[in-house]
DNA sequence: CTGTTAGCGCTTTCAG
DNA sequence: CTGAAAGCGCTAACAG
């Protein structure tokens, strides 16, 4: 159906090698006319190279995967997609991207990269369907791998870390340094299902005990402005109503933020708000969300990492980068 | 560095055939007991068959391709990958996707496509990047692929239709018989930079005209939260404000109604806003959100367009499915 | 300057 | 029940 090389040369009367090097452009010496023809054929043909046909007997893709938890669930993911795919542009690499929602589908998408998809990595999931052995696998295979995690233990690759326990820790102890202490933390699902607390619902934890401050107020709602926004509305209107809500998510405060309102609450005054993530839509809300975060939305650190193990000549040591997230203090708390 | 099936042979003392047979679960008789050394050889050695490979030999990748116009910009692009997911899931592909972004990158991701990364594609991209030649050439080569696109004349592939248009028109219409006159709208970029109206645009502007109305409050800000608010801030208390905001994205309009409470104004008494995409989200602010939109998020029927002409013994004609959008007035209009 | 040829790693006849 | 061998479409020596 799709033309091949073989075509292009019988149309253009050429073998296919020259085929090959007029359309990979390798510098080989080949006459301008012949060129012409060949150009001419290819175009008058249709002719794309089998990328399975060169990759497997280059034994590279020049492609890049990106593995997500889902496409389009964490607004994070987004600035980290663009800032690769701008990389990845200006290096001559495309850009894939893989989901790997469930724990099935963690197995495939490995299955996917093991397969040789594609050159190299970047792994941002959240929640515990890539486990470590799942990963640590795939490093060993040799793969160019950059994974956003905090979880120990990974060897192979490159580690991103997101020191954002630490920060959480600090946001909650501003709210009790304020003398809050009915503080309801919304949490992400994939904190919830676990045997211990992790990542920002530990930094609430450790918070609370820390001070000695015995209740604890979790609930889901992290994931989803609706669920938040109900969640917050329960939480506010009964009678004991928290004096502060600390959301694993900027969606999830500014739902909160907005539920509060709607309950004739005043934020701070009546309930401190707290998001996690530092998004821009904190700016635009009255008042404006207190939040931990990064400082800057830049990825392009993280990406450069995989690029620069991509185009080593040969496997450079692990790496670790440490992102700078901090409780960034606005109006509501 | 990765192990292939000539190495699994060699170490279960058998073919690289058997091994394939084995691996790849077709049905040939092998003895039980060889079918075991193969698999603890694989098992041991850590195999993976090669993807490019296998694909260059069999003539099919299974897989599919998700392209969009970006990873996470737009809300209903998740429910789309959700539901593509799950059904290739039961059908036994994986699925990647891509992103264009950019006009440079449709060429890329067409000759991603082109070079045969997927068996079939679901194309989803708005603007005018992925021009329709570029598509039409794709569909020639005979890759399976549904296209959701307003655009006419797309031939040898499944079209999804969405009247946004007439939806629109009707939103539009309804703020008229309010006796709305000064109706403003806030645009998505790709509509904006057009020889002539387009889309959710061309519905505000056909409405208009049809009522001889000829104010047009034309600004940019659909496409995310924060530029919409600023947007709608400036609109609202500049002097001549407008009495409707109708906002290309449910997103955009919320974040309007938060400007129009911010301002102290009330929602739909001195402004009226209505959305478009009828997101979940617009059932939580206050006001109840309006919208057009379809009423169900539901992709199934498009996704399934594309499982079916896969498993086709030869490619069916074209089909067409038109998506049902409608005005849905709740408390903000 | 150009063609011939040997694979890349796999699947699938065809022979046994 | 299993192995040998051809070949998917391409690139890269090597030879001319």
């Amino acid at each position: 159906m799709r033309p091949t090389a073989r075509q292009v040369a019988e149309l253009a009367n050429v073998s296919v090698a020259t085929v090959s090097y007029v359309l990979s452009g390798r510098d080989r010496p080949v006459a301008a006319e012949t060129r012409q023809r060949v150009l001419d054929a290819a175009r008058q043909l249709g002719y794309t190279p089998n990328q399975a046909a060169r990759s497997l007997r280059k034994r590279r893709t020049q492609r890049v995967c990106l593995v997500l938890s889902s496409i389009g669930g964490v607004p994070s993911d987004e600035r980290l997609a663009r800032d690769l795919h701008e990389m990845a542009d200006a290096r001559g690499y495309s850009v894939v991207a893989l989901a790997v929602y469930s724990e099935a589908r963690a197995n495939a998408a490995i299955d996917v990269l093991r397969g040789g998809i594609a050159d190299g990595a970047l792994i941002n999931v959240v929640g515990d369907h890539l486990t470590h052995d799942l990963l640590s696998g795939l490093a060993a295979t040799g793969l160019p791998m950059v994974v956003l995690s905090n979880e120990s233990g990974l060897e192979g690759c490159d580690v991103v870390r997101t020191p954002e326990t630490e920060a959480c820790v600090e946001a909650v102890e501003h709210l009790l340094a304020q003398g809050r202490r009915r503080i309801a933390f919304l949490a992400h699902r994939h904190e919830l299902y676990r045997d211990r607390p992790v990542g920002r619902l530990l930094g609430y934890t450790t918070a609370l005990d820390r001070h000695g401050v015995t209740e604890r107020i979790i609930t889901s709602g992290a994931d989803d402005r609706v669920a938040a926004y109900q969640t917050a509305t329960e939480l506010l209107r009964s009678p004991d109503r928290p004096d502060a809500i600390f959301a694993a998510s900027d969606r999830a405060a500014i739902s909160a933020i907005w539920a509060a309102r709607d309950a004739g609450l005043s934020v701070p005054g009546d309930v401190a708000i707290v998001g996690a993530g530092n998004i821009d839509e904190g700016l635009i809300t009255t008042p404006q969300l207190s939040t931990v975060g990064p400082l800057r939305h830049d990825y392009t650190d993280v990406v450069r990492l995989l690029f620069d193990r991509l185009q080593a000549e040969e496997a450079p040591p692990a790496r670790e980068i440490v992102r700078s997230w901090t409780f960034l203090r606005r109006g509501s708390s």
